[in-house]
DNA sequence: GTCTATACTAAGATAGAC
DNA sequence: GTCTATCTTAGTATAGAC
């Protein structure tokens, strides 16, 4: 339960977006919402509309926050490559999978352009950041030329939130790690002047 | 609703197997089942224990077509990229994800042991397949001897994955085909005699 | 703003008739 | 094997008092 500190509408999307990382849209109903928010039903629809309205609040919220710290990494010092090895070793809750991309596996969040609408631009962002990254890399002659940014930047979020499901799957966060490294070693090969057979150096 | 001419459990299982595939296991639910296989309720209870014994005989199946399905482009012929690239490029309804690995997004699944063991066998059955036929491009002399084997056939069962998000996020098969295209060419990469500025080459 | 009362449908299952 | 009846709790609200 949520600190009474906040506002009841906090509290609210909090627990909302708690839930929903948790259980997913289908999975969190509005009397779950409001225990964990120690809110009652009527204060619930006082502000909110309904389920729909405050998941969007929350849904909203997770975005702009996921946003938010992997600019903090993207937009860090050194290469584009140590940049992009960065956000992919960065500390993860792995085995909760990722707040925004489970979103895309619940059906009502998916029927609703509403509801996914902030999933599509979060991670549209996070593949035109990483293009451009990788784009800064190739001008800069630290990447080969025929490295193409576009791409591979959707290589590189595909395979991250692919590790999640690898990782959910066997419940253990290994999976993950070894999927991400395969990227890593297949993206160290493309920096120029790079010898394959070090590639194998972690 | 499902042909007369299949048995009653068969309904029920593949009325199960369309609905997780679209709603997950927790959108799934007992009556909706029995709706679309044309089933009444005792007769669901008659051959089945309860929702979980249901849904454990239908995600089996799945998971044994889907390694079947596979299989039959894994072992077919070719290099060992031609083959993975078959894999990746073969038919798929992209925008309803992977009946497989959609269920590690659903709480209730990855919390039974049960439920998930036929997931987590899958997707480990389809990456050790994968590493095997990595291992046979780099001893085969096809793929450069620094590529690792188990951590590649870990990134294109991750980038697969991870491209049924982006597909579902963006309502379009586009991402998930950019995503695999990606993957693609950081795997012509490592060929043997790879010049890497013709990897643009689709 | 918050609470309680009320409503109606669905979820998930058991019991027993046929 | 299948059907109908019944049960209990939850889901998703609306109405109106405080």
């Amino acid at each position: 339960m949520y600190s009474r500190r906040m506002t009841t509408p906090e509290r609210l999307i909090e627990a909302t977006r708690e839930l929903l990382w948790e259980r997913g849209y289908v999975g969190t109903s509005p009397k779950a919402v409001q225990r964990l928010a120690g809110a009652g039903q009527g204060s619930m629809y006082h502000h909110f509309r309904g389920k729909p309205d405050l998941a969007l609040a929350a849904i909203r919220r997770t975005a702009e926050e996921m946003r938010a710290a992997a600019a903090r990494v993207l937009d860090g010092d050194g290469s584009a490559y140590a940049r992009i090895e960065a956000y992919l070793l960065r500390e993860r809750d792995v085995l909760r999978g990722c707040p925004v991309g489970r979103l895309t596996m619940d059906p009502d969040v998916v029927a609703s352009d509403t509801l996914r609408a902030p999933v599509d631009e979060t991670l549209d962002w996070l593949r035109g950041r990483l293009a451009a990254l990788v784009r800064e890399g190739v001008e800069g002659g630290e990447f080969d030329g025929a490295l193409d940014p576009g791409r591979t930047a959707a290589t590189v979020v595909a395979t991250l939130q692919g590790g999640y499901v690898l990782a959910r799957a066997s419940g253990s966060a290994a999976a993950f790690d070894t999927a991400i490294a395969g990227l890593l070693e297949l993206l160290r090969a493309r920096r120029v002047g790079a010898a394959t057979d070090l590639s194998r150096t972690e």
